[in-house]
DNA sequence: GTGAAAGCGCTAACAC
DNA sequence: GTGTTAGCGCTTTCAC
């Protein structure tokens, strides 16, 4: 019917690596070489395409790409969006992806484990180049199988012996014992530590490192095990509140409490004022990660800072030496840092 | 060099739709329709196909079906991932999706309108079957462009003439109007807004609605137009705070503040109490979205609820009916309703 | 109701 | 240095 004379273009209305290479007056495969930045073009043949691809506005079709060669996305699995410290990775993971081809698709899980893998396997399906894992609660042995079919990293997950992928991390275990020791150091004399409570996931597990960093340094400060007290709390606001609750009630109430994370440090907080209490005089809280709430006033909470941005950067790091070929693991560890704020201050 | 006799799954690891044809006997063709609930397939042939799938663990390749079809695909731009109303959004699409073979996957902008449209363009170079925008800073003529590429909805963006897009809302200028309503039944007598200074989007800009429903409201109550303080406050938090300073510091300051969204609003909880001020005695506080946060002790943050999940629930709907092919538009609004906490109390 | 075969937009051998 | 061409894993006519 239509009298157009350019068939490549008038088939779909879309643009294609064809309409390119017939405008520029060179193959197909040379324009592909132009877009990869492949060897074998010279100045002037990528000086014509590159004219081309510009007057017609052309992008590659990712999915297309993706059927033989690499789709240049990195999907990142992010356990939660609640979570107030995640965005600072986000921060570091575009750092880390400026300046190249890729982008970071994401995937939002719910704190349930088969909802990230079924995360993960349609970030796989849809050809994924790499993937990066932020807190999720996959068992080593998932990670493991993952692994084998992409290059991943992952953050908040420890498995220094790990072989088939890499992980960048704060040393948790190095920063539960700095809260503890802090706490003591402000003058609190029986800090608690509210963690979370849940299947075990072995020393994977970031929560469970804080907890033995936070444990050996109380040891270490002369408290017998039976003065420690951890309570557990599951992966919710409200059971926070109970937990905290519970703890303040008891018989012999703490003076502190260490939340494992701010996401939960901020609602030890609210329970604190919920029951009448003050913060700090009545009693201190410390987070853990240092995340954008702390710093209002209204929160003003003392927090383990875990340069989140920097883990961003090296997971991305990681990822795109694991994606070009590395085989070897790696495995990224940052040294912790007190942030101190107002919820720990003691005049005394 | 190997002896392997299923030469299909031999050659690269993968199960593909012709590993699941060959194991169920059957062609490659009725396994597509299989998949794709297509009409004309026996129901002893789709329970061999299935029992083969479940049997071999196929998952479809999404970027390949990409080629020719659907991905099952619905890409989401989030403007900003700190935003805390955003994650009841998600909850809504994820409610919306459930059942459907539909995966989410997410771009996440930072308050860039270029960054915004490299998103939108990975994520239709990626052949998303749709596109959900929330909070996106886009001219209409952009979202137009966009619109003729893929379905989409928009959320946080009124423009209801448009016939080629849809979009899911809440009454934004009914809301800002509840807000002055509220603060003056309250006893407040001298009300300011903080809102979004910004190039101008037009009437499609929410801050821009809650502001003219907020004015609409004070001269209503006999506020004469030299009365109604706007104060604009760009996309940044320390700005907020700079603005709340110079307003609170001011000649004739106002008794209390309407932050336009709760994510400034919190910001503006904090820069009230840093300048030593009492929230609600001295200044009251109210902000709009009803988020998470405003639960907290230490917020308790009077806000106007914009029944975030059922906007993300109808914004899937409406999406799925555009990809099945509705071409008429649709533009869903919800009724705001006050979520009074102690932020904005009078004890008068 | 089922299958054969063309082709979606690219990449990567391999010729030249 | 450049072009030809065979697929990647699916969907979709169109025969039978």
């Amino acid at each position: 019917m239509s009298q157009n004379s350019d068939m490549t273009t008038a088939r779909s209305g879309r643009v294609t690596i064809r309409t390119v290479a017939e405008h520029s007056g060179v193959s197909v495969a040379a324009v592909s070489k132009v877009l990869r930045n492949a060897y074998g073009v010279s100045a002037a043949l990528r000086a014509k395409v590159e004219a081309s691809i510009a007057v017609l506005n052309y992008r590659p079709n990712a999915a297309a790409r993706g059927m033989r060669g690499q789709t240049y996305t990195i999907g990142v699995l992010m356990a939660d969006i609640k979570n107030p410290f995640f965005p600072e990775l986000i921060d570091g993971i575009d750092d880390g992806l400026e300046g190249t081809q890729y982008v970071p698709l994401f995937g939002i899980g719910r704190g349930s484990t088969s909802v990230e893998t079924t995360i993960v396997h349609a970030l796989i399906d849809r050809q994924v180049d790499g993937l990066i894992m932020i807190g999720q609660r996959l068992k080593s042995e998932v990670v493991q199988t993952i692994a084998r079919e992409v290059p991943i990293v992952v953050i908040g997950h420890h498995e220094p012996e790990a072989t088939t992928f890499d992980s960048a991390n704060n040393d948790d275990e190095r920063g539960g014992a700095m809260a503890a020791e802090y706490l003591l150091a402000q003058g609190f004399r029986h800090p608690a530590m509210v963690t979370l409570g849940r299947i075990d996931l072995g020393g994977s597990d970031v929560s469970q490192r804080r907890e033995v960093g936070f444990t050996r340094a109380m040891r270490a400060a002369g408290f017998a095990d039976n003065m420690i007290r951890i309570a557990q709390a599951a992966d919710s606001l409200a059971d926070v509140t109970a937990t905290v609750s519970a703890l303040l009630e008891s018989p012999n109430p703490p003076d502190a409490i260490f939340g494992w994370a701010d996401y939960y440090a901020l609602e030890v907080l609210s329970a604190v004022r919920t029951l009448g209490l003050r913060v700090p005089e009545d009693i201190g809280v410390i987070g853990y990660d240092n995340s954008g709430p702390c710093a209002f006033t209204q929160n003003d909470l003392t927090s383990i800072d875990q340069s989140g941005r920097e883990i961003g950067r090296q997971s991305v790091r990681l990822l795109l030496e694991r994606i070009a070929g590395r085989t070897t693991a790696e495995h990224f560890i940052v040294a912790p840092v007190v942030s101190a704020r107002g919820s720990t201050r003691r005049q005394a």
